[in-house]
DNA sequence: CCCCCAATGTGACTTTCATCACTGCTATAT
DNA sequence: ATATAGCAGTGATGAAAGTCACATTGGGGG
């Protein structure tokens, strides 16, 4: 018989608040696999195949694009409270992932086993509402990130990459260098480097090396 | 009692075999409102409130996106065998609509109205992957959007635009002036016109007034 | 403490595309 | 048949951002 783990019980009751049967949550911490990552893993990558969704208890974690030429660009941070849709079909049809996941700091997942997925689908009312929920938010997000590449300039754009940035870490200042920040907006660093000197200068934000401090 | 349309149950089995159970589809043909829009048919648009979740069977549907200035960007079309997952959670969490969808040319949908949404999803398991396919669907095509104008020219974006939309219509022949193309791809005319004109010179297509031939 | 190297700053030039201003074409309604 | 309005072609110019080349700087390891 398996032990119920508390911790992630309190965990899944605190960030998921709308998962609202206790059955399902008890049943969450029973089955699920409790995963840590470290800054910088990388969770999932291009065709690669999973076998659990992971849903996300502590940390945060950045979702990315990349092209056949290794072009990249970032899409949006998962957080607490939150789970990658893109994992549901994923594993539901065991297709092969289209994104990259990374730990964008340490974070802690509890991955179910697709079994589960389909099954409190139908068992769950909340659990149905959570997956949809989690669809349609993701979904909202990348159009967004569309409205961001279509319609603006680098500018607009690098100041709400820095604002997310800052709020999927929860601080104000933001470790990361201009070669990095390029790569995840698909810019040249010297853009981003001329950018963010106009920023600072208009003091909106403070430079530092490895460093941008947000007013 | 209602009667049972025999027409729209032929529809849904030959455009969406993946509804397999017989109860499901005659449901469908029996709570569904059959609506016929006209080419151009606004269906849906920003900040509308929708109560029927549309299921295509005959003709195709834009689905575009707008900013706040008035830009325009085309994201999809949907075609019978699909739907519309936007509307999902539109529908079943009384949101506003984020897109605007138009009818492509002469369109039949059914529309369902948003209580058997939820209701089939639990009842029947054709239905809940169908709207999970659906989901899985539309995240996959919203990528592949966002690595359109994300890492691609115009020239490129140009061609996937054509033919994506020579494939809605199921015709080679595109009526469209080079102004309507412009808005769907947030460009301006005269990139769209020198473009095409390329196009034309390296044999790819040939132009004519409200009028493009694809090779 | 100094060296080294990665990170950052900067100027010159190019490419892509938008914008503006205008010309010319073609279908159709009178 | 002609006027006209909407469509399409074209050149000039400019802005945004990429690319290249190189200078400068600052922080950690020896």
């Amino acid at each position: 018989m398996e032990i119920i783990n508390q911790e992630i019980l309190g965990l899944i009751r605190k960030h998921y608040p709308q998962i609202a049967e206790r059955a399902l949550q008890e049943e969450i911490a029973r089955v699920g696999k409790v995963m840590q990552f470290k800054e910088g893993d990388v969770l999932m990558d291009y065709g690669s195949y999973i076998k659990l969704v992971p849903i996300i208890l502590e940390g945060s974690i950045k979702v990315s694009r990349e092209d056949e030429e290794g072009n990249e660009l970032f899409l949006y941070y998962l957080q607490p409270g939150e789970t990658c849709s893109m994992s549901f079909t994923c594993c539901m049809m065991n297709k092969k992932s289209e994104i990259r996941t990374i730990a964008e700091e340490d974070t802690t997942v509890i991955g179910i086993p697709n079994r589960y997925m389909d099954e409190w689908m139908s068992r769950y009312q909340s659990w149905k509402n959570f997956v949809m929920t989690s669809y349609d938010n993701r979904m909202l997000e990348l159009v967004r990130t569309i409205d961001s590449i279509a319609f603006k300039k680098m500018d607009e754009r690098l100041v709400e990459y820095l604002e997310k940035k800052a709020k999927a870490t929860g601080s104000k200042t933001i470790n990361a260098t201009h070669q990095e920040i390029a790569y995840d907006m698909n810019a040249s660093r010297e853009a981003v480097s001329r950018l963010l000197k106009q920023l600072e200068k208009e003091g909106r934000l403070k430079l530092g090396r490895n460093r941008i401090e947000l007013r």
